[in-house]
DNA sequence: ATTTGAGTTGAAAACGTTTTTTTAATACAG
DNA sequence: CTGTATTAAAAAAACGTTTTCAACTCAAAT
């Protein structure tokens, strides 16, 4: 590594002088900067980040915590994020949090000593099963912003960036209901997370405004275990063989669900329609093709980003948090009429 | 942010006292010790980990270049990486280099001015297709150590990371010959990937090889665009309809395969057998489920976690570089007889 | 009473920057 | 000539650490 130091030594000129004609400070004589950078291109000198971020105390660096990686909503939201970070020069250091609380809080702990100039995260499960916050306000009061997506924590004062995703299960409920479909269930392996409380409300709330639709709410949870879901899902449709309509809320089930029934004979969407959510383009890998409440999860990624360094750059101005809610889509294929 | 001129501060002892006796130097008495921890415990001090790392030399933290976070294969391999990184203390910070040249020389040169000890990557699309391998050779000389993983440029002498893709395909041939097909094919839409030629290659030897076996190698290829892959496939299997061994190198058309398959009236694994390349769970979203190829993507992380760790903690001794193999595995489900 | 030395503490330098303050040298006006 | 601008460069301080070395205090040993 070549430092300021070594260029002066070799142009027997102080660290000063080559400092400020780096930056081609008119207190330096034309002469000098000239061959200050030439010398500087020639040893291939390029000024030391960590050195740069203590002195201003400032790292371009912003902390981002993803409960799973392995979920394709949250892979969309880190490329989102990835790219609109890029765009103001600022870069990205991912922890996964594996859905854990204890590597939540650890997370945080490790980056929050000026590591990073802010947070965008969206909490683990056992966070929100939990219910536990106070990890997120000491990074607050500290003076470090956070951004939360998806998965927010409603007690914490900070930016946030949600879909609407009570909205979107209402909307894709209506849909069924508009069929004449006469026994709608929601599957729901989310567990406690934030966003599927919303979507159940949002279900719930269709059935129960509507007129057409004579039934109650009916709702199939099970864990989050992916393993047995698809026999979850075949056990469900065997057992219960009037479903006409399935609003499944994970990101996956949806396409088990349209194999499931199809396994048991059932025409789709003659017999059955489904619709699932997705950021994902798992839909194309079952046929018909998935009707889906699509995240938009790139957008998500982009808002927070633009939220978090809108914080970061205006820290002065004392501005209260906001909530920006990013539009999702309701796209139907092949597995609704 | 409290420092430890802050602590000094209240305390009225200096600086220096205050950063031995938070690591129990035994050149400050137990009293002092003892007030200082106390007060630091109180304020909620932290070093600061960029003063750190610029006294240091050293950054605790790994760079990561990403070709594709939206491939499961490379998002299973963020997840070991991160895993085992943090067995040992390391940070993580990864560039997304969505399968551009200049992307990766950017991301590289933005974090080799001491900002990571290392690099852990796989190489982007464009780098293999133009063979580029410059920018590698510079990191390298420079001093910081590269752990090539999967993708691996084979004129640059780095530690590296791979499958057998070579003896994978070359099994998985193998076992379509065993079945008694005779007419097997291998679909290729990964394009000038280094793995790509690899999987081709063994494909080739194994069909070449078999005395059971008398027609010629036969391969498929498109390119990379995941929209027209169904359609390419069915058109595939309708205009060559004797095909009744399918060998999918890619992460996921092996799925599309079989839906595609169904869709023309074959019964799989009666009429076809199909085998996939998979880090993913994406071999339950079909039925039969796909018989796969999996490519331990944790492992390969892992792994190369463990080989930068020893260049950067061992960085005095020469040694030459190393390849290391992470087995696969032959998941025979469904989809073969 | 002086020396030795152990036990504590503090000062200073270093890591690589930027920026403010000083210094030195030259040019010009009175 | 003297004093004052002007210019160019260097020195020093700062960011937050660690570490080496120096300094001081007090008691024990000579």
């Amino acid at each position: 590594m070549v430092t300021l130091k070594d260029l002066a030594a070799t142009l027997g000129v102080s660290v000063s002088t080559v400092s400020k004609a780096l930056k081609d400070s008119p207190e330096i004589s034309e002469d000098t900067i000239k061959r200050v950078k030439k010398i500087a291109k020639e040893l291939n000198y390029r000024p030391n980040t960590l050195a740069l971020s203590l002195k201003n105390r400032k790292t371009m660096t912003i902390g981002v915590l993803i409960p799973d990686i392995l979920n394709k909503f949250f892979s969309k939201i880190l490329y989102g994020l990835e790219q609109e970070a890029q765009k103001s020069g600022y870069q990205i250091i991912t922890c996964l949090t594996n859905e854990s609380l204890e590597r939540e809080k650890k997370a945080l702990d490790l980056l929050s000593n000026g590591s990073v100039d802010g947070f965008i995260l969206s909490c683990a499960r056992e966070t929100q099963t939990e219910n536990s916050i106070d990890h997120f306000k000491n990074i607050i009061d500290q003076g470090t912003p956070i951004v939360m997506f998806d998965r927010v924590a409603n007690d914490v004062d900070c930016d946030k960036v949600i879909m609407d995703d009570y909205k979107a299960a209402y909307q894709a409920t209506e849909k069924l209901i508009s069929e004449g479909r006469k026994n709608i269930v929601l599957f729901d392996c989310l567990g406690a997370l934030s966003v599927g409380k919303l979507r159940n409300l949002g279900y719930r709330k269709a059935i129960e405004q509507s007129a057409d639709y004579s039934s109650k709410p009916k709702i199939y949870s099970t864990s989050h275990e992916q393993q047995s879901i698809t026999g979850y899902l075949e056990n469900m449709l065997k057992n219960d063989p009037t479903i006409d309509g399935l609003l499944c809320i994970d990101n996956i089930s949806g396409v088990k669900a349209v194999g499931a029934a199809q396994r048991l004979g059932k025409d789709i969407p003659r017999d059955i329609s489904v619709i699932g959510f997705s950021s994902d383009d798992i839909y194309d890998l079952c046929y018909p093709k998935l009707s889906t409440v699509t995240q938009r999860a790139g957008q998500i990624g982009q808002q927070s980003v633009k939220m978090l360094i809108d914080r970061i750059e205006n820290s002065n101005e004392v501005k209260h948090s906001t909530t920006a809610t990013v539009n999702f889509g309701l796209d139907l294929r092949g597995t609704t009429l």
